[in-house]
DNA sequence: CTTGGCACTCAACACGCCGGAGTGCCAAGT
DNA sequence: ACTTGGCACTCCGGCGTGTTGAGTGCCAAG
């Protein structure tokens, strides 16, 4: 029995299942790959994969099927990730070509990574936390309300309606927006917390209320957590595709996808751009998506890191997806730098 | 056979499969509901109502279902819509309390009405149409890069990035960002192109094409129907309730929420505000929901109007339906207004 | 270590058999 | 003219039974 025969079945055990959705079994295993020895071979070798806890059988007298720990070991050992064709990194670059913001860009990569993977894709807005603040805009409602925008370098804009304790003349909104934008443009958004802090003793007494009001405000905006926690998800129609149990995989995923908090948490820390994490089944943080995989990266450009993914089912085919998301990543990272 | 118990028949038929989902027969009508005959009366009735196509048994021996044009005639003629309790008024207007920008009403409208009705929600985004301009930004993001930031009444904003054929300098960016202002604000968004179709003669030549790119842009983006395209949807999990068929209903449905388009179709066009249409499964546009009602009302203030809904199966409760969704249009209404 | 042979297991499918809910119809009652 | 009890009929759905076939584990021979 060699160690990379018994390797090879493991690799054709796992193939064959993610693309047939059917336990394998030694026969039509060897039907199928060339592996130059009998059904009577494979079947010890499957009794050892067994041993070790890579694949596992439904019932007894049902062919195998890959373990998460299968997987695992698939995807860290036997595996590469594919490179795109050269067609298909055309068609990625055409997919994001022309997108005029930064919420176009984002809508457009979940439509494009659900097409590519014929899975539930999911990307996170990119995080603000590097971003400087490129403008901030004021703008009067009525004369007691100010509508405040802030533009940030990453395209994103924020806005916030602000409640005044005075009434609003125009040159105290000249003032306002001058005063706020030398102090904050430029800057991290994490640092104009306290650039704005420092204003209001240069201020005329009477207008202080109304300066803590608005950076306050504005400060909130900044620090909001919410910007961060947005996600664009897409794709959920190929939840039909996985024919799967509904109540085991279906219905849980659903209620998770409704909760970004969740798909947050799965798509987890954004680590380097491009390089591809999976996590397989039970790995993840939610028992009840324990057959579902996720496969994420991070992406972006110097002052805006974040990460996208897909989310399917634990019989994936991974290289593919992996391969994937990774194209997808660079291209959204390269794009979101020349913006 | 009196007319109305005949439809005292129909009113229990529908009200009984909507709770059990399944067929109602004879003798478990008359046991549940107090109709003071006995079953071969009832039987009789019945007959009747099949002949008249409002209800109809899935096979011989069976119960008896409402057809689509039963749901109709009890929509239409059996039914009111309740009014909300008053704790549930105040649920409502606790939920929407605190929404600091349009997206976060919209967003928080959708979970409302995903929750009450426990069903898929839909929520146009309002449309630009009557809304006025209420000022433009225009910000350098590097030489020949401008983006341009567009604040509605409605609190919308569009942003465009915008590429210019010539070296930027602060001075035609401030003459620019005058101009367009004291040309647009103010104007409705549709009567905003003609404003400043006529600018560039007053212009230096040097500039003129950068005013027809900028103004070009700015005309492109109030006019942009993907604005009012957009919809936020909400309560997908409540699809796993359905307890349907997954392939003729939960399928169809989930590739229908993807596409905003048909979403927007479904809703239809906005009508008098508050004002509930309910639309029964064949009714509506789309074949492969034909086993799926649509009910919406229109809802807004004076310069956004626009619709939002629910969609479920067309056994629904719709009364239930019907109230919530009035009361959320309402609710947003009086909430868009004072904003 | 590989292989063919062999007995064994067990899900899945088909078949046949009721039971029961529900119907339609009819004749008698009010 | 409507209502009602009775009755024969229909047919879905659940249940037990038998059968099939894919797949296994083990063993003895190559």
């Amino acid at each position: 029995m060699t160690e990379e025969r018994k390797l090879a079945v493991l690799r054709a055990i796992v193939e064959d299942y993610v693309s047939t959705q059917e336990p394998v079994g030694s026969k039509t295993l060897v039907e199928r790959h060339r592996l130059g020895v009998s059904p009577a071979t494979v079947r010890n070798d499957m009794a050892a994969l067994e041993e070790e806890g890579l694949i596992a059988q439904p019932h007894t007298s049902a062919g195998r099927i890959p373990t998460d720990k299968g997987y695992r070991f698939f995807v860290d050992r036997l595996t590469t990730i594919k490179a795109m064709s050269a067609a298909e990194k055309r068609a990625i670059a055409g997919f994001l070509e022309g997108a005029h913001d930064l919420d176009d860009v984002v809508q457009r990569s979940v439509r494009l990574l659900a097409q590519l993977t014929q899975q539930v894709a999911i990307v996170q807005y990119p995080t603000l936390a590097r971003s400087t603040v490129r403008h901030v805009e004021l703008v009067a409602l009525s004369s007691n309300r100010l509508l405040a925008v802030l533009i940030l370098s990453t395209g994103r804009v924020e806005q916030r309606v602000i409640e005044i304790p005075v009434e609003l003349t125009d040159e105290l909104l000249s003032e306002l927006r001058l005063r706020i934008n030398t102090a904050a443009v430029g800057g991290r958004i994490t640092d104009a917390a306290d650039a704005l802090g420092d204003l209001p003793e240069a201020v005329a007494p009477h207008d202080r209320r109304t300066y803590t009001v608005v950076v306050a405000a504005l400060v909130e905006a900044m620090s909001d957590h919410r910007s961060d926690e947005r996600v664009a998800v897409g794709g959920t129609a190929n939840l039909a595709r996985f024919g799967d149990s509904f109540d085991s995989t279906i219905k849980p995923m659903l209620e998770a996808l409704e909760e970004h908090v969740v798909l947050l948490k799965l798509l987890g820390e954004a680590t380097t751009p491009a390089h591809v994490t999976v996590r397989i089944g039970h790995e993840g943080p939610y028992d009840q998506l324990a057959s579902t995989s996720v496969v994420a990266a991070g992406y972006g450009a110097i002052d805006a890191v974040s990460a996208l993914g897909v989310v399917g089912p634990t019989r994936m085919d991974y290289p593919g997806t992996m391969a994937a998301v990774r194209a997808v990543a660079r291209y959204v990272s390269s794009y979101l730098e020349e913006a």
